[in-house]
DNA sequence: ATCCCGAGGG
DNA sequence: CCCTCTGGAT
């Protein structure tokens, strides 16, 4: 896809959204943490019903330490992956209680360090809780990067690096969020709604059918 | 490359 | 039934 046909999608994004965010519910930079932690594999929707039973009995770090993996569980166990992402959200907790003050540290390195956040999640929290122009590449991004010739790559760090080469700097801060809500609504994996999709002559697959 | 792993859609 | 969902750790 050239240049100006990438420019031009993310204009037209922009005017149809001027303020996209994410769609995981959260009251604090924490909260936000743990949903994305939360989110791997699994649908937005799911983890908004697991974290409105978990957040009010634990809505920041000490209080989610406390009540520890087992009871983490229990309040989780309607999301995949579930015994993982309650070891790993314990956990976590204790660690951002000892090493920054149960804060959200605003650093990669930091960020990674804790059990069940990979590049992916880190970029989604840099993104959306400090607003750094991080590219996290998840399924979505991935699947309408490469099917829109928009960023291609055979990896997600690959498209991650094509997407932060290509999105003109203007877009980039908020790109992250209209390439998700795009992929989820619009350019779905089984049966993309090209129909009603408002880049679509700009899109190198159109509605062929794979 | 494999495992983890429930809910919803087709 | 099979596929998909804002992946990470081993």
């Amino acid at each position: 896809m050239p240049r100006a046909a990438v420019a031009e999608a993310f204009q037209r994004w922009q005017t149809a959204n001027p303020t996209p965010t994410t769609e995981l519910e959260y009251g604090n930079g924490f909260q936000l943490l743990v949903a994305v932690v939360l989110s791997a594999q699994s649908t937005d929707k799911g983890v908004n019903l697991a974290t409105r039973r978990l957040f009010p009995v634990a809505p920041d770090a000490a209080a989610m330490a406390t009540l520890g993996e087992a009871g983490i569980a229990e309040h989780i166990k309607t999301i995949g992956l579930y015994r993982n992402k309650a070891k790993n959200v314990a956990m976590l907790s204790r660690i951002l209680l000892e090493r920054h003050a149960g804060e959200v540290p605003a650093d990669r390195g930091a960020l990674e360090a804790l059990p069940g956040v990979g590049r992916k999640t880190a970029n989604v929290v840099l993104n959306t809780l400090f607003r750094q122009p991080t590219m996290a590449v998840d399924t979505h991004i991935f699947r309408v990067a490469n099917r829109m010739g928009l960023a291609p790559g055979k990896d997600v760090l690959e498209v991650e690096k094509a997407l932060l080469r290509r999105v003109p700097k203007d877009f980039l801060l908020d790109a992250h969020h209209w390439l998700i809500l795009h992929g989820r609504y619009v350019c779905t994996a089984r049966k993309p709604l090209c129909g009603q999709c408002i880049v679509r002559d700009l899109c190198e697959y159109r509605d062929k059918t794979d």
